[in-house]
DNA sequence: CTTTTTTTGTTAAAAAATTAACATTGTTAG
DNA sequence: CTAACAATGTTAATTTTTTAACAAAAAAAG
């Protein structure tokens, strides 16, 4: 019935394809400053190492519609993509743990120009605790029921140790929190509300173990 | 015709497959260390946030057959991951810069038991090279060709500066490395021998705040 | 002006991954 | 001893993801 100019549904965009967006940003905002203004969906492809067609249909799916033979206008990609990933006013996150990955992901972070800003850390080390590390102050684990409702804060990334991640992750949904990013070695419980990501760097790098050790064998 | 203990083709395993096996192997260690003889696969299942079915499915392609209604022994199968997963003598790992993620990475790994072990790093800062950070020696670029060799190191962990991602990639493949694995927001190029793993926090947490958004309109 | 080339957008097919269904079989309870 | 149960192992169905095929059209070449 309505006419629309994104009929697309968000809703069921494929998991995979999220990701890719969010790789074809990355790389987008590279050509830009690069002064590209467009950009064939092969040379996307290249960069990602994937297929020309998949990078297509990502964009079709997104209902982006570039111009033929010119290929994709690289400007207003990342504003659609900006659209689809990014909230409007921008979603804040806070880190819980400084210590050496918690400290590497805020100086990765802050040099990124992105929606997503991180506005808070966490820890239990007096010594850090009031402190500020790339701008991003630092507060008692205490206070963070108060800190995530009034910076309103949205999602939680998870540096601490292993053996505080079950509590840390309790306390964050307690909070308010509505996704988790957990770079701890020990899987958590959220509820069903909350969005949770996990990442392991040994599942990488045994997955990568495998592959090299059955080329050898091959 | 032949009758074999293990008429199973690793080479077949899919890639999700590779990467749970991984993820089950950390979780039974816990298991191992609490005394905990036998596992349901409903409890593995339970840990890694998936379904008791496909934790039977993989262990199938392996197979494994566990005891009717003990479920799997836990050291068996530890054992079991562990010759498809690491090598024999198991392999070496070196890290390419040694910043604050490569010092993450390191002391995360420095606490496992694994047949993976981070022999030796690399990096361009004087005040670094000669040094050792958890164990793991650290040498001029210029030594890579030598000490890869010298140590028999298949895999390469890079965590440089996205500006120097494609000649540090380049330089690894060169000095005979047959695996990589990517933290550097730059993709690189690797000839088609060399297995390839690239991964970025931004997209992890960008998906996480794609979907937060989401339950946030629906 | 016409043909060829090149690139997009889309539909269809194939492949990969997950989930469901269910047969099987020790174990426990009655 | 027998029946009910609770777990595994496997095949089949479903869903998701990727790849292939190809039509359409702007640009370039002749
Ligand atoms: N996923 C990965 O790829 C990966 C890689 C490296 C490290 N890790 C894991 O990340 C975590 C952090 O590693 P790291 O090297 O930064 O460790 P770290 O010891 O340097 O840092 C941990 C920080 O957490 C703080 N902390 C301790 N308990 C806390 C609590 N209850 N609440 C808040 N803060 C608390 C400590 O004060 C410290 O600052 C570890 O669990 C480690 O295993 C994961
Ligand atoms: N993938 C992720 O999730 C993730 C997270 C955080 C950071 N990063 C990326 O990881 C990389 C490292 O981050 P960091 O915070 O550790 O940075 P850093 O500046 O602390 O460390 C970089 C190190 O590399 C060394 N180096 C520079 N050029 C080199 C070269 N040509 N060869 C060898 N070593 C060299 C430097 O001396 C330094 O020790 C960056 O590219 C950053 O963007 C990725």
């Amino acid at each position: 019935m309505e006419k629309d100019d994104k009929p697309i549904s968000m809703k069921h965009l494929p998991h995979k394809t999220i990701e890719r967006l969010s790789q074809y940003r990355r790389a987008l905002l590279i050509c830009l400053d690069q002064g590209q203004t467009h950009i064939y969906s092969h040379e996307i492809a290249k960069i990602q190492h994937i297929t020309a067609v998949q990078v297509r249909r990502d964009l079709m799916l997104i209902g982006y519609t570039g111009t033929l033979r010119k290929g994709y206008n690289v400007s207003e990609l990342i504003d659609l993509i900006g659209s689809i990933i990014d909230a409007g006013e921008g979603i804040r996150v806070a880190i819980v743990g400084m210590g050496n990955l918690g400290r590497a992901l805020i100086n990765y972070f802050s040099g990124k120009r992105s929606r997503l800003s991180i506005s808070a850390s966490f820890d239990t080390n007096p010594d850090k605790i009031g402190r500020t590390m790339s701008g991003v102050p630092c507060y008692s684990l205490e206070d963070m029921n108060e800190i995530i409702a009034r910076e309103n804060i949205k999602i939680g990334i998870m540096t601490v140790p292993a053996a505080a991640a079950l509590t840390v992750a309790e306390k964050l949904v307690q909070a308010g929190i509505k996704g988790i990013l957990n770079y701890t070695p020990k899987p958590v419980y959220v509820p069903k509300d909350v969005y949770l990501e996990e990442y392991d760097m040994i599942t990488s790098l045994e997955k990568v173990a495998f592959y090299v050790k059955m080329q050898e064998v091959d």
